[in-house]
DNA sequence: CCGATAAGATGCAAGCCGTCTCCTAGATAT
DNA sequence: ATATCTAGGAGACGGCTTGCATCTTATCGG
């Protein structure tokens, strides 16, 4: 009975974590962090501790912050599952794009995004992030306006900035207001500004 | 010779400062600090050294960091001197509006900028400085457009979310990019988005 | 069963915060 | 001029967070 000290009382935690068990404590850990404190108060310590481990475990994976809280991000919420929408209509698929993205970031947190974004672009080897995050958006909002083009609802060529338009302005509002973009902003980013920029010459 | 303490050697400082030199001093300090190292890294202690003085003394001031940082943007640059352009073109007085925010923007330096729209937007209090920011952009733009109106060159009503659209671009460029933007951009964002939106009809 | 590996605990120096307490310069009042 | 009062300046405080370094020890692969 004196050599007891693995079987039970001494410590009721779980046999010591390793490898991918480890990480997915790890990541959600920090994705529950991020949604009860958010990012700005998210601390490497906090992590750590609700974890049960400690800091170091957590250095030896990812070297900041903001790359700790990227892969939580992408663990929690996998980048896939994004159908193009095909609605027949280009006002719904539009719209359909931007409430997908107005979804996201209320989930994740709007002022975790702003915060998010200004430490990424504040380090240099994370630019790549951005720009694969706008790339993205442009390229579903092309693919929309192909399928309009063919239909005649949409003119043939139209500039990247222009198509990008809807998801910036979104992002922009974000910025300004650390709130998703209401239903109706979201219509009147698509019927005031997008519609009538796309819509064919005659 | 013991009493000699208020001579000379003993302390090489100035008198004490005061009043209004005194926060001068603190606001330059701050403002030197900001172009030296960013916004991000601007901390009350390298300010206070900075301006040889303590940090209680800027806290009894202003209470956070960006309270003082604002503070010091207002002292080095007034916010006035901003006339209205009248060019006779409604490209020319947008892309003027436009060049000088840009200007202002870099001058800042773009990090600081978002830094700053950053933490204003946590702080409850501070709101009031984005939209006052925001008001004060649609106001210049407005004046241009009722005068392109009256030459024709512009329908008579455009949404105010149209309106914006230019300078809100323009900060939108810049969150992503933390670089003022280009005077190719300026153009292609004139010329593809906002001069189609407000064009006469027929 | 035996290492190699990595988890986990802990300690450290550093930096910054925000507040507080002293002491005293200098402006103001009497 | 002397007394008084305000606020500058110096510094210490406890607190938090960061990265890194150490040490022990559980667990995996062979």
């Amino acid at each position: 009975m004196t050599v007891s000290q693995s079987t039970s009382a001494d410590r009721p935690v779980a046999t010591r974590r390793r490898g991918e068990a480890l990480e997915n404590a790890l990541l959600d850990a920090a994705w529950t962090e991020l949604r009860s404190v958010g990012y700005a108060k998210l601390t490497m310590e906090r992590v750590a501790d609700r974890a049960n481990t400690s800091r170091a475990v957590i250095y030896r994976r990812w070297p900041s912050r903001h790359e700790l809280v990227i892969a939580a991000l992408l663990h929690q919420q996998p980048t896939g599952g994004s159908r193009i929408p095909d609605t027949g209509s280009l006002r719904e698929d539009v719209l359909t794009i931007m409430r997908r993205a107005a979804r996201r970031i209320s989930d994740i947190g709007p002022a975790t995004v702003t915060g998010l974004l200004n430490d990424l672009m504040a380090d240099d080897a994370s630019h790549a992030i951005i720009d694969q995050l706008a790339r993205g958006g442009a390229e579903v909002m092309n693919r929309a306006l192909a399928r309009a083009a063919a239909r005649g609802e949409a003119r043939e060529h139209v500039p990247e900035r222009v198509a990008r338009l809807p998801l910036d302005l979104i992002r922009h509002e974000l910025i300004l207001t650390h709130r998703a973009p209401s239903s109706a902003t979201l219509e009147a980013i698509v019927d005031q500004i997008f519609l009538p920029l796309v819509k064919p010459l005659l």
